[in-house]
DNA sequence: GTGCAAGCTGAAGCGGACTTCAGCTCAAGG
DNA sequence: CCTTGAGCTGAAGTCCGCTTCAGCTTGCAC
C-alpha cells in the first residue's frame, strides 16, 4: 500500500469521490482499475489525476457521457501527459465563457426588469415566446441555456 | 377562447411549457387553475406571467420547490404586481452574482492550468482535497459550486 | 488462525423535473 | 348527432449521477 497502487479507498479519500462514485465512474469507462488475484481494485496514481479532470470537468457543467468522449479521445494506452490535459482543458474554457455569458446576460436583463417589472410576455427579453406572432412553427422561445440546442 | 381565460392548451402555446409541466406545476402549488363545469383548467391571464417567471428562474437556477416557497410570500389572494415580480426578481439576482463568480474562478483557475499543466493534487488551485493534510476530518474539498452546501 | 474492516457484485432506490400511457370525458364544428 | 381533437386522471417511466442494500469474499493485524 506505500506500493505505487492505490485501493478504491485510498483513492476515495485522496480523490473526495465516494467509492460508490468510483466504481460507477468505472463502469461508464472513464477510470480503469486492474484487480488483484483476489479481485479488488488496484488504481494507478495516475488515476489521481483522471479523476481530479473528472470532477473539474463536471463543475464545468460537462455530462460524464460527455467525458467519456473527451477521455476517450486520449491516446489509447498512455497515461495523459501534461499536454493531453491541457487539450482537453482548453475545450471546457469555451463552454466556460458561454456559461458565463449566458448568465451575466440573464443576469443584465434581470436588472432591466427590476427596472421596468413588466415580465411582460409581449416586450420582455426576458421571456419572448410568439405570443402576438403566434404561427403555428418554431418561433423565439425562452432563452436558452448554452448547450440546450 | 377570446374570453379572459386560457385553456392549458392555448397557456402552453403562448408559454412554450408543455401541458404536461404545466400541469406538474400546479400539483405542486406554482400556478392555479380555475376549473369549467366538465373539470377543465381554465388559467387567468395572469398566469402566463407566473409561467414566465417560473421559467427565468429556472434558468437562474431556482428549484421548483425554491421558487414555489418564493411565490408563497406573495400576498395571497391578488395578482402579483410589477413590485411582486420585481423583488422576486431581485432575490434570484445575487444567486445569479454568485454563480457567475462562480464560473468565472474555475475559468480563471482552469486558464492557469493550461498554463501549468499539473492537475496536481498537491498544488492546483482547481482542485485541492486533504492529500499532505489527511486528517480524518473535513478539509478543505472540492471547490464548490455556489450553493452546493 | 481468527476477527473485523474493507472490498466485491448486481439490483434497487433516490431526487428532480418532467413525459408517457391507458382509459375515459368534454367541447365544438359540420 | 357525431366525430375528432383537446382535456382529464393516476400511475408508471425516463434520465442523470449516484447511493444503498444484501449477501458474500479478502486481506491484514494481532
Amino acid at each position: 500500500m506505500t506500493d505505487t497502487s492505490l485501493t478504491i479507498g485510498e483513492l476515495a479519500r485522496r480523490s473526495g469521490v465516494a467509492p460508490s462514485a468510483l466504481r460507477y465512474y468505472e463502469r461508464l469507462g472513464l477510470i480503469r482499475a486492474v484487480r488483484t488475484g483476489g479481485n479488488q481494485r488496484r488504481y494507478q496514481r495516475a488515476e489521481l489525476r483522471r479523476v481530479a479532470f473528472i470532477r473539474i470537468s463536471q463543475q464545468v457543467g460537462v455530462s460524464l457521457e460527455e467525458l467519456r468522449e473527451a477521455l476517450a479521445s486520449l491516446p489509447e494506452s498512455r497515461t495523459p501527459t501534461k499536454a493531453d490535459w491541457a487539450a482537453l482543458s482548453a475545450r471546457w474554457r469555451g463552454r466556460l465563457n458561454d456559461q458565463i455569458a449566458f448568465l451575466e446576460r440573464l443576469r443584465d436583463d434581470l436588472t432591466g426588469c427590476i427596472g421596468c417589472g413588466c415580465l411582460s410576455l409581449q416586450r420582455c427579453r426576458l421571456y419572448n415566446p410568439d405570443d402576438e406572432l403566434s404561427a403555428d412553427g418554431a418561433g423565439p422561445r425562452l432563452l436558452l441555456p448554452p448547450g440546450a440546442s
